[in-house]
DNA sequence: AGCACGCCGACT
DNA sequence: GTCGGCGTGCTC
């Protein structure tokens, strides 16, 4: 008999909660939500197991006070993939279903589709004497309507305005009555496609047919050069599942999701499509969110976290760019999608596809571990030729603005052939500190361990790690001397300094900075297709998810900031801009050039990405990482503490290492510093673990969480935990 | 996390 | 005298 529910709390607290059934009523079902009183607040929460027996005294549990789904929210399977993931991450259950479920479940409503109202007679308004409303036409219009048929609220406005509605409604001759939804569910019957299918190479068609006739879960990695048609492979596997009257989940980075990707499908497919982005209203996310529960929804694309959407019919799981850091969770439960998708997959029993130009190491090494598939396009569909590289060497070379005089060559050839080019710099701002020219002073933030960023366009100083802003100073804050410089460069300045240059040419700078504004990113991005600008200047925004085929000359500014990093996949980041870069530029007749600035022309990394290419590279760094014995050979987990008084943080970590320090399968390193130790004013220091087994890792940590969750200074810290860490800043 | 309770400093 | 600062402790 199940008198007691479990009941999982947004709460960050590593359990659940028992609650009581109210009396006469049957237990709430698992997988519902239930409105509780929990401590003086009221909370909504989820019922995820039911049990007997209490986990604390019968007379302290309370009864719910009532339950909000007479059934389960979503279908089991994503119940144990937020389970699963809360036991990976060391995460409290109550936290990772907060994350996962939309925002609007968190209200006391129901969790159903908004539904029109429709508009009907009476049955005094069926009787009614149509001739007394011969002098109120707009009420007769409306009469004469409704008595052919019931009509939705919406077409009722464009018969007459509200005011008519409302005055026969007091009269008691017409009637709005909510309609039940009813799922829209045709696509399922008869598939209309709207554009022809292309036809496919043989490389594709191999994947195609090795994919599509899997059953039951498989994950695949299909690695295809840019240009080599990964989308139109994507497009016939989700044509397959479509026929067979299942939905597709296709997950996306979170710059790749604008109209135009969307587009494409829409474009193939006549069905209806949920997009979930970072935009949509909390009612909006809930609505695509229950048409896809509902099989509406033939394809659900989103981000990150539109992984957790509930499928009723799944099919299929894309995961494109699958090398891309924004599948990382940065905040809360760190998850990785990429990493739940193919646990989703095997929940679900579908296929997994996981696409990119440039594996992740992890993602390579299950490849070639033969732990997924591995489909490989090799040759660009349409001929278009593969872009060429060269590398200048910037040592002893006057630099304008951070470019060469080779550089400022190549640019005025390309333009004055009537071509577009882009340049990359992954600094904005004008520059990236400021410099007293007479005692040499770079003005820091009073908060960080950082340099002021200078904008000049707002006038203002700008400390990227803690947001702070301060008007440009006058006099240098050390020795009171006027002569104040920007020192380095950043995105602003080279736009500055390339209109002067190259004035005649119309130049689009895309960065944070320039594309704050709602839609501006996307505009700039159509400005740039149409061919209204000639010089295309951006951080690491511009090289992602667009081609750009009237662009011949990529030119990447400075390539030694982001390789020498002190991150160990900083080598592996490098190599996957560098190619995928390359691979948004050109086309058949007019193939794209990439020139790499740098002081280190000999770095092996550099030298074999040009001569072998990410291919052959990225094999290379994944012995390399076997050999040092980091990831994807051994597993990582990081601590990560923060203090306004750091020996607190500190001291905690200490402890924590100590605590971790005895076993035999475990590694671990530190307490050390975090790359910038002080950030708003508070000092971080990492606590990294490394095991060469997981379950090892998985075992130890659990055994160990409570002891460390009751630590004194436990609470005297701010601190997290992120597994497979992916940026360890 | 949120919220209450509680114990010390600067205000009408 | 009280308002309010945030340290501490608890939530079925």
């Amino acid at each position: 008999m199940t008198q007691y529910v479990e009941v999982a709390l947004a709460v960050p607290l590593r359990k659940t909660f028992s609650y009581g059934v109210p009396k006469h009523q049957s237990p709430a079902h698992i997988g519902a939500r239930v409105l509780v009183r929990f401590g003086p607040q009221t909370q909504v929460g989820l019922v995820v197991a039911h049990s007997d027996t209490p986990q604390v005294s019968p007379d302290k549990v309370r009864s719910y006070i009532k339950c909000l789904d007479d059934q389960a929210l979503f279908p089991e399977t994503l119940l144990q993939l937020c389970q699963w993931a809360a036991r990976y991450y060391f995460a409290p259950l109550g936290q990772m279903l907060t994350q996962a479920l939309p925002l609007a479940l968190r209200q006391d409503v129901s969790a159903t589709l908004e539904t029109e109202l429709q508009w009907s007679l009476t049955d005094a308004g069926e009787g009614i004497d149509l001739s007394e409303f011969k002098r109120a036409k707009q009420q007769l219009k409306v009469l004469t309507a409704l008595n052919q048929s019931p009509l939705p609220q919406s077409q009722m406005e464009q018969i007459a305005s509200k005011s008519v509605l409302k005055v026969l409604q007091d009269k008691g001759v017409i009637q709005a009555q909510p309609q039940p939804f009813e799922p829209d569910l045709s696509w399922r019957q008869q598939l209309q496609t709207n554009e022809a299918p292309l036809t496919l190479n043989s490389e594709q068609a191999i994947a195609v047919a090795a994919i599509s006739s899997q059953q039951g879960f498989q994950t695949s990695l299909l690695e295809g050069i840019t240009g080599s048609g990964k989308t139109e492979v994507y497009l016939h596997l989700i044509d397959a599942q479509l026929k067979k009257g299942n939905q597709v989940l296709v997950l996306v980075p979170e710059i790749g999701l604008t109209p135009q990707t969307v587009s494409r499908f829409q474009r193939r497919f006549d069905v209806p499509i949920s997009v979930l982005h970072s935009s949509l209203t909390p009612k909006q996310r809930l609505n695509a969110w229950l048409r896809a529960r509902a099989g509406e929804s033939a394809i659900i694309i989103g981000t990150r976290s539109a992984l957790f959407t509930p499928m009723k019919w799944p099919g299929l799981i894309i995961l494109d760019e699958e090398h891309d850091q924004s599948f990382k969770q940065q905040e809360g439960v760190r998850y990785h999608a990429r990493d739940l998708a193919v646990m989703r997959g095997h929940l679900e029993q579908v296929p997994v596809l996981l696409g990119t130009a440039t594996p992740s190491l992890e993602t390579l090494h299950n490849a070639l571990s033969e732990r997924y598939h591995h489909y490989q396009l090799k040759s660009r569909a349409g001929n278009a030729a593969i872009a060429s590289h060269s590398l200048i060497d910037l040592t002893h070379q006057p630099l304008e603005a951070g470019i060469s005089p080779a550089l400022f060559e190549k640019i005025g050839e390309q333009l004055r052939a009537g071509n577009q080019v882009m340049l990359f710099l992954n600094r904005r701002g004008y520059a990236p500190a400021l410099l007293c020219h007479e005692c040499g002073h770079l003005h820091q933030c009073q908060r960080c361990d950082a340099f002021y960023t200078l904008h000049k366009s707002n006038h203002q100083i700008h400390c990227h790690h803690c947001d702070d802003v301060q008007a440009i100073p006058h006099q240098c804050v050390n020795c009171s001397s006027t002569l104040l410089f920007g020192h380095g460069v950043g995105t602003e300045q080279l736009e500055q300094v390339l209109a002067e240059r190259f004035n005649d040419y119309p130049i689009v700078r895309i960065d944070r900075d320039s594309t704050r504004r709602k839609g501006e990113l996307d505009k700039r991005l159509k400005g740039i297709k149409n061919g209204d600008y000639r010089i295309l200047i951006g951080t690491q925004m511009l090289a992602k998810g667009h081609h750009f085929p009237d662009v011949t000359l990529v030119g990447l500014v400075d390539v030694d900031g982001a390789l020498f990093s002190s991150d160990f996949r900083a080598p592996e980041k490098v190599a996957q801009l560098i190619t995928q870069v390359a691979g948004r530029a050109g086309r058949a007749s007019k193939p794209g050039h990439v020139v790499l600035q740098t002081h280190q022309p000999q770095h092996p990394v550099i030298q074999q990405l040009l001569r072998e290419g990410y291919g052959p590279l990225s094999r290379s760094l994944l012995t390399e990482r076997q050999h040092a014995m980091l990831p994807p050979s051994t597993h990582m987990l990081l601590f990560q503490a923060e203090a306004h008084e750091g020996q607190r943080a500190y001291d905690f970590l200490f402890e924590v290492a100590n605590l971790l320090r005895g076993y035999q399968a475990l590694e671990v390193l530190g307490p050390l510093p975090a790359a910038i130790e002080r950030k708003a004013g508070k000092y971080r220091y990492h606590l990294i673990c490394q095991a060469a087994n997981r379950n090892h890792l998985q075992a130890i940590i659990e055994a160990n969480l409570d002891a460390i969750e009751q630590l004194e200074l436990a609470r005297k810290c701010r601190w997290n935990l992120d597994r497979d860490p992916q940026d360890l800043s």
